[in-house]
RNA sequence: GUGCCCAUAGCUCAGUGGAUAGAGCGUCUGGUUGCGGACCAGAAGGUCGGGGGUUCGAGUCCCUCUGGGCAUGCCA
């Protein structure tokens, strides 16, 4: 299926250029995109195209001449019910009320797939999320980058991608090795031995709890093991604690990528080596630097510290080749703002390996800070300052902490208040969403115990102005999932879907299929109006990673 | 200091260079012997942080100022 609004641009340009063939408008350059906007269905219409107001000087006519010039050259089309000229050279168009109508049974064919697309059918697309070392629970600050992750790897799979969900993480190194130390000195604690606190440990609960479980089940059995074997079992622990977590909003990953594979493969060195013959590395002070000032950094970075550890940059760029050697033609990497230095670095050093960068598209999201009465401060997990998400996920739910953390858009920081969270989440647009979904439900229901069914329902019969207006925003999703995966903005689905929601709310309210003086016919017609509305909220529910509710 | 992000209704936030800037919450007024009232209909509420510019048109793009956030490691 056709995206309406490319249908729209592309009858707009075979109406330019035809009144350019039969002389009604002067020859120039039709522009590569036509402007189609959605509108809501009243005096501008369902699609409006201002095209006409942006050609006025390259055709040197009033832009409302050219406007008719090109609605009297317009091809016909079956979705279009009205056109007009407005103000000053808009182009407005009404849908066609029977077409519209006929979507019902457009939208049940599609089923569970609706509103998806093929435009990338046969492409792979891989989405790299969370990627936070096994240091600590999962935060909201991780909760941010999961949920958008997880939602446009749902909205890329609804264009034809096939998608891989995968997660990069880091067991070795500096701040593993402090996992492990902070987990043995709280275990030593509990035993009532002597311990030394790592001075850059991680303070909070989190790892007493995890010592008292270690005292539970091994006994004061590993009171003689240094930092290498609790730092392996606090990984162990804490990544399971890690999925678990994730499992409990609906995200599972396709792939756990350890940074380590990169040095056991050799990748590393072969990176250090090459970039040595390239002369896009050297030593100086007793370490290896990367000439980033050649790939129009500001200044080089270090790649291999002078304690001859790699720093983070280094695996990082091999990582981020074997992504492109995998073959992906769209690699999305989700990072937070503290971490946006870091790509630049990445980028330089896979084009300074002689790989084109391109499919690698990174969305950076802004902080998350934690509000306690008023007053805001940053997330720690060193300081042992965060909510977990475990703790968001059992105050107000699932669905609750993946609509309200989608709903913010990248670029705004969101000053996290769990005791407003708490507070809001009796009355909230997640249930206006989820109530429409159980409303369907129930009309499904009495329908059944009264014995009506859709069979042979004559859908042509749902002009109504309120099943027309929920229907016109229903057949935008597409769009939306066009628009929001272009942007690379998810926030765009929940919009969409509060709208939507509100819609069908006005809808139920007058159009009855079981009571009041609906005939027969009418109420078959509607009841199957009711199960694409059905199938339309379950879908934009599903991808959003939120749970379809019969019953609330 | 430099780079990036933010500032829109009382609060939390949407808003693709288009026409009269929207929603949720809160406030106020109404609504059901009826498919579930976790709902609906309506009202009040705005110099889009200040100033300049670009153009047919700016909340949106550019410059500047103010106020906040993040980064600016041989941490990740």
């Amino acid at each position: 299926m056709k995206l309406l609004t490319a249908q729209f641009a592309d009858l707009i340009r075979r109406a330019i250029e035809a009144a350019q063939t039969a002389g009604a408008l002067p020859a120039f350059d039709i522009p590569e995109d036509i402007p189609v906007d959605l509108k809501d269905g009243g005096a501008q219409g369902d699609y409006a195209v201002p095209v006409a107001l942006q050609l006025a000087k390259p055709a040197r006519r009033a832009p409302r001449q050219v406007a008719e010039a090109i609605m009297q050259h317009l091809p016909t089309a079956d979705f279009i019910g009205r056109a007009e000229i407005a103000g000053p050279g808009f182009l407005n168009f009404w849908l066609s009320p029977a077409w519209l109508a006929a979507q019902v049974d457009a939208i049940l064919a599609e089923g569970a797939a609706a509103g998806a697309f093929d435009i990338n059918a046969g492409k792979r697309a891989q989405v790299e999320f969370v990627s936070a070392n096994p240091s600590g629970p999962i935060t909201i600050a991780h909760t941010r980058g999961a949920v958008m992750g997880d939602t446009l790897a749902n909205l890329l799979a609804a264009t034809g991608y096939t998608v891989e969900r995968e997660y990069y993480f880091n067991n070795a190194g500096r701040q593993m090795e402090i996992v492990g130390r902070s987990l043995r000195a709280r275990y030593l604690e509990m035993l009532g031995e002597p311990f030394d606190f790592p001075e850059d440990g991680y303070r909070g609960q989190y790892f007493r709890w995890i010592a008292a479980g270690l005292v539970y089940e091994h006994g004061d059995a590993l009171k003689d093991k240094d930092w290498p074997v609790f730092k392996d079992l606090a990984e162990n622990i804490i990544f399971g604690h890690i999925r678990n977590s994730l499992r409990r909003i609906g995200i599972e990953f396709d792939n756990w990528f350890n940074e380590n594979s990169l040095y056991e493969s050799g990748a590393v060195d072969r990176l250090l080596e090459a970039l040595r013959e390239k002369d896009y590395a050297y030593d100086a002070d007793g370490a290896v630097w990367f000439r980033m000032t050649a790939f129009g950094g500001e200044k080089d970075r270090v790649l291999v510290k002078s304690t001859g550890e790699p720093t983070y940059v280094t695996p990082d760029i091999m990582y981020h080749i074997d992504k492109l050697e995998r073959g992906f033609d769209l690699a999305v990497n989700i990072l937070g703002a503290d971490h946006m230095d870091q790509y630049p670095a990445v980028a330089a050093g896979v084009r300074a390996m002689g790989y084109d960068p391109s499919p690698i598209h990174v969305i950076i999201h802004q902080a998350v800070t934690l509000v306690e009465g008023g007053a805001t401060q940053r997330m720690s997990k060193r300081k042992g300052q965060f909510v977990t998400l475990d703790e968001l996920v059992d105050e107000v739910g699932r669905d609750a902490v993946r609509y309200y953390i989608l709903a913010y858009k990248p670029d705004a920081h969101i000053n996290f208040d769990l005791e407003l969270a708490k507070a809001q989440s009796e009355e909230n647009p997640v249930y206006t969403i989820q109530y429409a979904h159980v409303r369907c439900m129930g009309v499904f229901r009495q329908a059944a115990e009264a014995g009506v069914t859709d069979a042979g329902a004559d859908v042509s019969r749902l002009t109504g102005e309120r099943e027309q207006s929920f229907l016109r925003k229903a057949l935008e999703l597409p769009q939306i999932i066009d628009f929001t995966i272009r942007q690379m903005e998810p926030h765009h689905l929940t919009t969409y879907a509060l709208d939507l929601a509100r819609l069908f709310h006005s809808t139920y309210e007058t159009v009855r299929v079981l009571h009041g003086d609906t005939p027969p016919d009418l109420a078959k017609a509607r009841l199957r109006f009711y199960k694409a509305a059905q199938v339309i909220l379950a879908r934009v529910l599903t991808l959003m990673g939120m749970t379809t509710p019969d019953r609330m």
